[in-house]
DNA sequence: TCGGTCACG
DNA sequence: ACGTACGTGACCGAC
């Protein structure tokens, strides 16, 4: 059995990978779709061929790479879109790791290389396959080189085998001969002209029949049909050139370096590091556990209740302490990690269900140690509660301002970027499973867990922060997103409270409600379906009842409520569908739900996050308490069942119209701040200066029109946009559009600079110096450089909110603290803060929270704040 | 696990 | 010719 060289067409390859697979990128927006689906091929192969050498061919010159599905139909050159160019050397990269020899070659295109290396690869004994994704290499098939052809289709990818003999049977002509066929046709996309009037078939026949085109030439008169005849009579030379241009060379000078082209362990250390980096999770199951890189850092050494003094003198006399606590979802600390050095990491569990020492030792190095550089203070502070100060670090927080797009920001990442150092993942620590619950680890698990996160804090929290002091985060960093951290753990301790027994009559009430349309839709329909399945309701809709309207979604019908409503609005049993789906999300997400979430203190604690969203805002989940129905007054009444505690009240506040105000200041539009400072309806008065109609004479419809188109701008606008949400025209949407602009100048001006300044740096900015970056601006597909424009607008105002608003919450606290009020800010809505207060302070309360919130800015406009209070969430807004 | 849908700002 | 409003999270049915 003689041994087997794998030859792959690197560009080819990654090119054919980079449009089978539509869309990949990693959490740090690195587009990887082209490497991971090379990566998957090779290995696939690997793995049927098992060859023993390896070595991949590139052209040197990337760029004159064309993409063939575009230049065969357009019959040009076209360029290779960025998303791609930038993968080639990450390919080289991750090739390089896997010790995988890269071959190119100045002067000579990729075939050649191949073809060379295929011809000295097969002197030296060896069987030899070349994998890529280009027919024209099949001249390169022998009896004994196989040439490999993966094909997609229907999502399935199937790999084609040629040997010489395969080419005859498929083409009808040898590889040698499939030169000459190709040379007579011709190939625009490699500027080979071929023959005028001669297509494949003309080619075919003629190279079948004379084997090749000299002998063609040399039966000139023989030659059928005369159109080729006299083609080839009147165009020889232009056929010998293209024969030559389609020969691909054999005698590249290249050497085949057999030595290096071996197969050793693909899955190095290197590799790891970089498949980790780029997302391919799935590959990381193929590394041995010998060869993912053993952490530097010595494993956490756990400490009994007997070393804990020593451990906190150490704790507080080092210049830098990390911190991390394993803290349960009823907020009851197990366990502190503690890490003083980069080679000193302890673990300190909690001694039996209650361990009030510990929680003193974890708040004493929190208050008094020089500078604690944290993981997730905001769980620290749940379990151990303590009094601002300044000084802490918290590096998940500090990662996130650097990179917002992330979905998350696991330790060992952070450790890797920022502290320089590897560390095992928590899918390592916990053997590819998801993190358990706190109270399902095992001790050692815990150990290493947030040991290992006290480390990454403590080799984190420097370079992070000069990284913040570079980019000019440091301010927002500390003076706005440190001091949330305890205004949401405050928030996230109180809860709310929840009337079961109300919420879960609510949640009859739409039971009954719901059977009832459910047998009258089953009625309509004629038969039993399931309403909420969007392909059966579609199927009922578009093709039973034959209701116009086509396919509109990837997998069948779009049943969205604003289709529906657009297709139907007097169809009764579309009504009562849509009814149906109302009633039923809100008995599923809301009324069934909530109450699985009540805890033994008769409230409902949800996670605020600070780390999730790109724009700067808050997000609240388990429950989401951020979207609580309240548009219509059927799901508003579940706000009925938030109650305040006895002898207490809701103060609720939401900012008015936050975001346009936002944008009037920032733009220094003068008409639109003249605007607010004068109006009371904002919308109304908008209409009557776009509409040139007086204040009073602006009718309903125009407020609507342009209160939508207020909305508009603060999404980046776009007329198709503004015309599906208004239900009118592309045009009439774009007039509007127009008219706004020139009614309000410097608004327009101010969002193309947006634009062009996101354009320039790469990233969008808020008035306080959050930063989003933008990487669509950059992309070759024109939809989603629309898309990376409209983040541009949006993102500065968006953000910019959010940041005053987390601004208003650390005051109102910190006021209410100062205050010794017992009031308590318990949620925040974007807009919208409620506080839960005694009602003899609820006055005193009210005029604070007002107070903090109008003025947490000074913008040109005034911040206007609409207030109410309640005995039910319901009754305050 | 993913896409469709829909609740909120 | 593309096929879009910006930002979230939860539930469901269909893979």
């Amino acid at each position: 059995m003689r041994e087997k060289l794998l030859l792959i067409d690197g560009h080819s390859m990654l090119n054919r990978a980079f449009y089978g697979i539509p869309f990949l990128t990693n959490s740090e927006g690195l587009h990887t779709n082209a490497v991971y689906g090379f990566l998957n091929i090779m290995l696939k192969v690997c793995e049927e061929e098992k060859p023993q050498y390896l070595t991949v061919a590139f052209d040197v010159h990337a760029p004159t790479f064309r993409h063939k599905k575009y230049s065969d139909y357009k019959g040009t050159r076209k360029a290779m879109p960025d998303e791609l160019r930038e993968q080639v050397p990450l390919m080289k990269q991750v090739l390089g790791a896997m010790n995988i020899p890269i071959v190119e070659c100045e002067g000579y295109e990729a075939d050649d290389v191949l073809g060379t290396l295929s011809r000295q690869g097969e002197a030296a004994g060896l069987s030899v396959t070349i994998l890529t994704g280009d027919r024209d290499l099949l001249q390169l098939a022998t009896d004994t080189i196989k040439i490999r052809i993966p094909k997609t289709s229907k999502g399935k990818t199937e790999v084609f085998d040629y040997y010489a003999d395969g080419v005859k049977r498929e083409y009808q002509v040898t590889p040698e001969e499939f030169i000459d066929v190709k040379a007579l046709m011709g190939d625009s996309s490699d500027n080979i002209p071929g023959i005028p009037g001669v297509g494949v078939k003309t080619a075919t026949n003629l190279i079948a029949t004379y084997h090749s085109i000299e002998a063609a030439h040399d039966h000139l008169d023989e030659v059928r049909p005369k159109k080729a005849m006299e083609s080839l009579r009147d165009h020889y030379d232009l056929a010998v050139l293209s024969k030559d241009l389609a020969t691909i060379r054999l005698d590249a000078p290249v050497t085949f370096d057999q030595k290096k082209a071996v197969i050793g362990n693909l899955y190095t250390p290197e590799a790891y590091d970089l498949f980790k980096r780029l997302d391919f999770r799935n590959l990381l199951d193929r590394f041995d556990e010998a060869d993912k890189k053993p952490a530097e850092i010595p494993k956490p050494v756990i400490k009994g209740a007997d070393d804990r003094n020593r451990v906190l003198e150490e704790a507080l006399t080092a210049e830098r302490v990390g911190l991390a606590a394993l803290v349960t979802r009823s907020f009851e600390l197990l366990g502190t990690g503690i890490c003083t050095g980069p080679e000193t990491v302890y673990y300190l569990p909690a001694e039996g269900p209650y361990d009030p020492d510990l929680k003193k030792l974890t708040g004493r190095i929190l208050a008094e140690a020089a500078r604690p550089a944290v993981m997730d203070l905001k769980e620290i502070l749940n379990a151990v509660p303590m009094a601002e100060r300044d000084g802490i670090t918290d590096v998940r927080i500090g990662a996130y301002l650097i990179e917002p797009l992330r979905s998350d920001y696991p330790f060992d990442v952070i450790a890797a970027e920022y502290g320089k150092v590897m560390l095992p993942s928590a899918s390592e620590l916990f053997g590819g499973k998801k993190v358990p619950e706190p109270e399902k680890m095992t001790a050692e698990q815990a150990a290493r867990y947030i040991g290992y996160a006290s480390c990454a804090a403590y080799m984190s929290a420097e370079p992070l922060l000069s990284k913040l002091d570079e980019t000019g985060m440091r301010r927002l960093f500390d003076e706005i997103e440190m001091p949330l951290t305890y205004t949401l753990s405050l928030m996230e301790r109180s809860g709310m409270r929840v009337e079961r027994e109300a919420l879960c009559a609510y949640g009859r009430e739409l039971g009954s409600q719901i059977a009832v349309l459910e047998n009258k839709i089953y009625e309509g329909a004629g038969k039993q379906f399931n309403i909420n399945s969007p392909k059966q309701l579609g199927e009922i809709l578009f093709e039973d009842m034959k209701l116009p309207g086509g396919k509109k979604t990837k997998t069948g019908y779009s049943t969205a409520a604003g289709v529906l409503e657009k297709l139907a609005p007097t169809v009764p049993f579309v009504q009562d569908v849509l009814t149906y789906r109302q009633l039923s999300k809100l008995k599923s997400t809301y009324a069934d739900a909530l109450p699985g979430y009540i805890r033994g203190d008769g409230r409902i604690h949800s996670n605020f996050n600070q780390t999730i969203t790109a724009t700067g805002r808050i997000s609240s989940n388990e429950p989401n308490l951020q979207n609580i129905p309240v548009r219509m007054e059927i799901g508003r009444k579940i706000r009925r069942v938030f109650v305040p505690e006895e002898g207490c009240v809701y103060i609720d506040a939401d900012y008015s119209q936050i975001e346009l105000r936002v944008l009037a200041s920032m733009s220094g539009d003068e008409k639109l701040i003249e605007a607010y400072r004068q109006a009371s309806d904002i919308h109304r008065l908008t209409a009557s200066q776009v509409f040139h109609v007086p204040f009073d004479e602006v009718t309903p419809l125009q407020r609507r029109n342009a209160k939508a188109v207020n909305f508009g701008i603060v999404y980046g606008i776009s007329s198709f946009g503004l015309s599906q949400d208004l239900s009118i025209s592309r045009k009439e949407a774009a007039d509007y559009i127009e008219n706004y602009f020139k009614t309000y100048p410097k608004i327009k001006s101010f969002l193309d600079g947006l634009v062009s300044a996101a354009k320039e740096k790469g990233y969008a900015e808020t008035l306080y110096g959050r930063r989003r970056p933008v990487p669509e601006l950059k992309e070759s597909n024109f939809m989603r450089r629309q898309f990376g424009e409209r983040v541009a607008m949006n993102s500065p105002i968006q953000g910019t909110a959010a940041d005053i608003i987390k601004i208003a919450m650390n005051r109102v606290r910190r006021r209410l603290a100062a205050e010794g009020c017992r009031a308590k800010l318990i949620l925040q809505v974007h807009d919208e803060l409620l506080i839960e207060s005694p009602a003899d302070e609820a006055e005193h309360v009210s005029e604070l929270l007002r107070d903090e919130m109008e003025h947490a800015a000074q913008l040109s406009v005034d911040l206007a704040v609409d207030l109410h209070t309640g005995t039910s969430w319901y009754d305050a807004k």
